[in-house]
DNA sequence: CAGTAGATATCGCCT
DNA sequence: AGGCGATGTCTACTG
């Protein structure tokens, strides 16, 4: 079977729709006017307004309002949905321990509710990521410099794992720390702390150099690394490959000025 | 007028109620077996399968599979958004330039499509944020510890701003830095930063302080600080508060099990 | 379960 | 437009 959709159903009918979707593993839409409160690591609360509801049956709960990629309030996957009728009104709780948590949604109107049920895939391969930028590497070390020779990925050290660690043409141990984007000052303390970390596995004198790779690098991420005695390499920053044009018939919507 | 749904339309009639949709600022629901591909920032390509498509008027496209939080692939506000039929299939189009990207939607099926006039109030209070600690602190500068003495906040330094500024009750200058949660490393290096930059602006031999006010430490992090001669105070975490219990009838749904 | 760091992070503020 | 840091970040991975 496929998606019920119930249209300005009276709050009870949308309550019995609710308890069908749950008990298929649906997911669920609701489009209403409402009022959100949240509870939890922080509390929040939010006046009434017409707002999209998302109920996933592995617990997450998403409100949207008509703007922002953010949900205005949500619970994580995780969660247990309940719905009720009080005083004649929709009301949809979800709730989750650890941490203690929960958020409720006070339906006015109802204007849709729908449940969809879900099949196929759900997995996306990411291309461009930091580990293909790893791969990039180890495929040619003399990207970080000449003569660069890796020898463990995600190495482990007293300061976390490091990403590339290897040896440079002189024998001398290299930190290579990775970013597929520009980086700030957080990325050069990061660096930092592994180089430190190493330079203290190794007896005394023995000194450890970090290489920063990234497309680019802000001015006081540079500075900081100048100080720290780190290095930086430029690279490319993961290309984006040209796509087709559109269809036959069409429609626009101008997400800025439109 | 209100909200607008087609049942299982033909993919020129979804067209037609997308461009209408658009035309009017609605925010959209398209429910159908699709592909996804993304290229921008990285690439990505999504196999068939049921998605929940939602597209705003303010640009944002989000694409939600029936797990998670985060959606499967999305588009950030301020992207354009473009319908069309192609070999007679729907297919969705969200672009944006800086950065350059853009995301297909290709339907093999649409089984749902609602177009949602949206109204009323999308912003939200949040209590127990940052910027609440920081009142904490400054109505209560013991909390930090006896005699401090709250100067400025967002001070100004070569690293950045500091949460609150100010001396001890033996007029050394003080940088505190507030974290809403339990701490790890990169906090330890944020204060470290500040402490840095400020002791550079005193004539030397003037030392500066750094206290990091949080509910909790990692064992790292507090290496890291004892390293750096920083201190540590411990402040209780934002506090949830109580709530009311359900309705008459009701409907439940659990997310990990059940 | 906690710790750690990545992410197409997003978002807001300020220069 | 870029830099910078907070976020109820979320998410995956590792010990």
């Amino acid at each position: 079977m496929s998606v019920t959709t119930l249209h300005r159903p009276t709050h009870r009918d949308a309550l019995s729709a609710l308890s069908a979707a749950f008990e298929r593993g649906d997911m669920v839409t609701v489009f209403g006017r409402c009022t959100v409160e949240y509870d939890g690591r922080a509390a929040s609360s939010l006046g009434r307004g017409d707002r999209l509801l998302i109920l996933k049956p592995d617990g997450t709960a998403l409100v949207h309002t008509d703007e922002q990629r953010t949900p205005v309030n949500w619970q994580p996957p995780g969660s247990e949905h309940r719905a009720a009728v009080r005083d004649g009104r929709l009301r949809v709780r979800s709730e989750r321990e650890n941490p203690d948590e929960r958020l409720d949604v006070r339906f006015e109107q109802v204007h849709q509710v729908s449940a969809l049920p879900v099949t196929g895939g759900r997995t996306v391969d990411v291309y461009g990521s930091e580990e293909d930028l790893r791969q990039r590497i180890l495929d040619d070390p003399d990207l970080v410099e000449p003569g660069f020779q890796p020898e463990a990925t995600e190495r482990e050290t007293a300061a976390g794992p490091v990403d590339v660690f290897g040896h440079d043409s002189e024998g001398r141990p290299v930190v290579v720390e990775l970013k597929r984007r520009r980086v700030g000052p957080d990325a050069a303390g990061q660096l930092g702390r592994y180089v430190e970390a190493l330079e203290r596995e190794f007896p005394d004198g023995v000194e450890a150099r970090g290489v920063l790779v990234a497309p680019s690098v802000t001015d006081r991420a540079r500075e900081l690394l100048a100080e720290k005695g780190l290095a930086f390499v430029a690279v490319d920053p993961p290309a984006a490959t040209a796509n087709g044009p559109d269809g036959e018939a069409s429609a626009a919507s101008e997400g800025e000025d439109g």
